[in-house]
DNA sequence: GGATAATGTAGAACAAGTTTCAGACTTGAT
DNA sequence: ATCAAGTCTGAAACTTGTTCTACATTATCC
């Protein structure tokens, strides 16, 4: 029996009518049809405000830069991919073999649409103070994926929780060097198999690495 | 006796004149300059080509962007930061501990002009395509930073070079999240430290991890 | 049901990155 | 010294993210 993950909510501030909640699904929708075209160059505020047939203040209204847009969308897509990765768990034995796997099958997914991968992490990591908050969410979501990858019995300790927030940073970046075209998919691969060895070794019981003495 | 670290050279296209290297210098010393003052968004193209002295125009022919403009900007303080790391080498004693240390001077160093490290790093990351070659380039400047911090006997084995590629993943993203105030300077030195363990565990004869069955 | 505040629309206006162009200045070869 | 090719300048134009304004529509509350 694993742990059960907690659900990553948004605060959800005001409490949208039906017709705005529509109309942000409408927005949400251009902006990853446009992505998916072109990228994140492609995403333009007129274009994405035309396609969902909203004026531009409202779409302004809505999300207040681009970048707040693009991460958001990046937010819907990952709650898909959460759900959709829990669906079929990985099937490997060790926790590390596991978050492995998972982010292979979330980068597979992401190979198939590399202009909306692009836009979306370009936005996020290109992202400044005035969308910390969004893009915490963001974060939040990545962690619980890859927690729930790990498939632990415990609460994850502290050590573990850093050995997940390299394993992001990895995750990011190598995404970066991919979606600019200076590492390959096999680079990638390499790189997201040998930070989650950090797994096993940060696992309670473990030996440790370098400077704490082993219990035993 | 340690490896000799091969220099790490940009191309050098056309020979430059000394007035155009000379330009070339104010142009870089404005960017810097105005990047200190206020990150990204003070860099403003109009301001770096009055400051430096320059036309808009010629500003243009120097560098194709401000992207360009910035990552140059990063390699150019890159290399100071080469020279001056390799004046002290770092103290301690095992290859992830050196490795740890001289991030984290790299990292005191940046702090202690934040709006530079923003701007730099911001553009870093943000580099599409276009500017491929400049990016590879600062990137081999900091893998050429930590190998030396290593401070092999040996080449490094093609596991060692994964896992400085990962370092330097968790060094950029780590960067990112402090300057956009996610993360505070406590939790980059745990990432960093957490990540540099890695290279224990990539050294010749350690003990592997997962899937390389031991020898011994 | 009507007053009123919030939300949405159309479109102009503004800001900063980028492009373009005509003319002046350098440079290198003859 | 002079000519041609390449470079630099100043200024305007263009693009796209962002802001603003005047007016229309919708929602809320009595």
């Amino acid at each position: 029996m694993t742990v059960e993950a907690k659900a990553v909510t948004t605060p959800a501030s005001p409490p949208l009518t039906e017709r705005q909640e529509a109309r942000r699904r409408r927005i949400l929708h251009a902006s990853a049809q446009l992505a998916s075209r072109g990228g994140f160059d492609a995403v333009q505020m007129r274009e994405v405000a035309e396609a969902a047939g909203v004026a531009l203040g409202t779409l302004y209204r809505y999300f207040p830069s681009k970048v707040h847009l693009l991460v958001a969308t990046m937010q819907d897509q990952l709650q898909h991919m959460h759900t959709t990765l829990r669906k079929r768990p990985p099937a490997g034995q060790e926790p590390a073999a596991r978050v492995a796997e998972t982010l292979m099958r979330a980068f597979r997914a992401l190979q198939r649409e590399p202009h909306l991968a692009d836009a979306m992490v370009r936005a996020l990591t290109f992202a400044d103070r005035s969308v910390s908050p969004e893009v915490d969410t963001v974060s939040r979501l990545t962690t619980a994926i890859i927690l729930d990858a790990m498939g632990l019995d415990a609460p994850p300790t502290a050590e573990q929780l850093s050995a997940v927030r390299v394993i992001e940073h990895t995750w990011h970046s190598a995404l970066i060097t991919w979606l600019s075209g200076r590492a390959s998919i096999a680079q990638v691969k390499i790189d997201i198999e040998t930070v989650c060895r950090l797994i096993d070794l940060t696992a309670p019981g473990a030996a440790a690495a370098a400077p704490t003495p082993r219990k035993s």
